[in-house]
DNA sequence: GGAAAAATGATGTGCGTACCTCAAAAACCC
DNA sequence: GGGTTTTTGAGGTACGCACATCATTTTTCC
């Protein structure tokens, strides 16, 4: 009644173990007549392979690392606990997790890290990295090493990485430029974009689809050229200040990266920016808090327990050479505001 | 170097195999001082069960059953698939599910259903179900059989169900106000509210959140009571028809349960209302086309698939006695647009 | 100090699978 | 038909743990 075994399929094909076991792991030294009749009595008795058991015998473990760049942002903070909480649940899934912390925007640091991975130590890689000769050569490299790669967060499109982990951050703008246009109510009004580097895939496919949106269905609405604010807090502060000076209709902000704190700081200092609407990405601490308070209208969001975990499920199942359920692991974009915060 | 087994355990300990076993498995007939040693060295080697091998060696499979009542909504019918989906996997998970259809609005069969279940046939039930004293005795009746329960989408709070798997509807009420709110853009309009039955807690709560922020920052819309649609297509027609002739100054419609087709259709057929607002629940096949076309500004909604997977966890966990990651089973309240369909 | 009770050790079996070896049988070739 | 190669069978060990039995040691108590 319950579960048949490798037993059952073998008196059912009227072979040995042994044989059941050849076709089941596809030794060789089988004939073709006899690995059908074997395939013929694991569909009849619906046999199902016990991957517990099956793993317990082989002794298999996964080795997998995380290469993440060293920044401070709660957004990375956000993403290390994220990965240290999967890591501890991992060991039961017979699953070791090395995170390996790269210097921010040092190619060279992140070329090292990445051909730093031996192959034959390490069974996949999640890479969140921006795209450059060196992070292709390296992706070619673990790939041809028998490594299976995704890409965490920020796509690696023209690299052979298996898959990638993370949205489709032209929606993710497209999904913002809705928010914002809706919330400004037909106003004529400017908007003020923030980025921390324009030369990012994720910054300049976020504004692409906020443009894209705002031109197609709010035309009254003028939006500004970015401002780069490189993570640096004085830098974001300045521009910002500057921008609010010399932009008298500004109505509305969007943050298309990191940078938060030093915005919303800025935005209070000014004052009376009670009608501004403000649209940031990455739900962290900070922007939760800013959420609450009324500083920020939406924050449009992944959620990275999701990220992590579906990256662990990703590189196991490629690591095994098996197929992905694409559905499942497809990362949502998701709006947060004050009243739907977690 | 790789994980440490009982043998490594009782080597540390100084203790035998057996004595390491029967303080794993809080078997009697040990001293409390060898506890603490054996204890002592599961901390200092950082043992962790192999619960696969645990699992394995214990021939444990759990046997899981959902009661769910057999309507043809949508959001049913995607609760059941995601259930079947689930089904498959949880094979690998030594996880037995059945799904038990209960005749909707019928006490007596769902009272009947629950009771019909054998406490030593099933290891943990998800009911989704309104709560009537019928349900709350057959919960305690299982609970008393050592049966694990979960409350499925809509809460028993009353009972003395082991968790709930769902969102909070109060604050998906309210999220569904602050987005109607701000998409009405302060004009003093009327908002027409429709729902399934307002006897379902769901539908009250989502109501109250609904009315609550409405009042405090959009003083300027009047929600009109709710239609009770009772999940038949020609009554709301004609309930939403009527409503839409009486009261000239409506410019939004919420639509809290089921029946979005019907609806839809009938705001389609009226025509004229592109500027109407409109937000519903639950991201049906049905729902998410009327979002592509327009017919609909956003859905509130909850992934089933997570739903399903955490009630899944939770009864496992709680059959096994085990404390669950309360972080890890927050359902969020997923706010859908056109932009971000998955 | 001795009997009874409690605690511990030693050892074996089984869960479902992987993987290995060696022998036996079958198929193939000339 | 005899030799060679290929295919199959039989059996064992291991993985990490649960669970059972029985023997032995230690503790407790009068």
């Amino acid at each position: 009644m319950s579960r048949p075994t490798v037993n059952d399929i073998a008196r059912a094909a009227g072979v040995s173990l042994a044989t059941v076991d050849r076709v089941l792991n596809a030794r060789p030294g089988v004939r073709e007549q006899t690995i059908s009749r074997v395939r013929h009595a694991i569909a009849e008795l619906g046999y199902v392979r016990d991957v517990t058991a099956a793993n317990l015998a082989r002794q298999r473990h996964y080795r997998l690392a995380f290469v993440l760049p060293d920044g401070s942002s709660q957004f990375l903070q956000a993403l290390r606990d994220a990965i240290a909480e999967a890591a501890e649940r991992a060991v039961a899934d017979r699953t070791d997790i090395t995170v390996i912390p790269v210097p921010a925007h040092d190619p060279h640091a992140l070329a090292r890290a990445l051909n730093g991975l031996d192959c034959g130590q390490v069974d996949g890689v999640a890479i969140m990295a921006p795209e450059t000769p060196h992070v292709r050569d390296a992706v070619k490299r673990l790939k041809e090493g028998g490594v299976a790669t995704v890409a965490l967060v920020s796509d690696l499109p023209n690299t052979e990485r298996d898959h990638f982990v993370g949205i489709n951050n032209l929606a993710a703008g497209r999904t913002a430029g809705v928010l914002m246009g809706r919330f400004l109510c037909g106003r004529s009004a400017q908007v003020l974009v923030l980025a921390g580097s324009m030369q990012a895939r994720d910054s300049i496919e976020r504004r692409l689809g906020f443009d894209q949106v705002m031109a197609e269905r709010f035309p009254t609405v003028e939006v500004l050229p970015s401002l780069e604010g490189h993570d640096d807090g004085a830098t974001i502060r300045r521009a910002v200040a500057t921008a609010l000076e010399s932009h008298r209709r500004i109505a509305g902000v969007y943050s298309l990266g990191s940078g938060n704190r030093a915005l919303t700081e800025t935005l209070a200092a000014r004052g009376g920016g009670e009608d501004l609407v403000v649209i940031a990405h990455e739900l962290t601490p900070h922007t939760a808090e800013a959420l609450r308070r009324g500083a920020v209208d939406a924050v449009i969001t992944q959620d990275v327990g999701h990220v992590v975990r579906s990256a662990l499920r990703v590189l196991r199942s490629k690591s095994d050479g098996l197929e992905i359920i694409r559905s499942q692991e497809r990362i949502r974009i998701d709006i947060v505001m004050k009243e739907n915060l977690p």
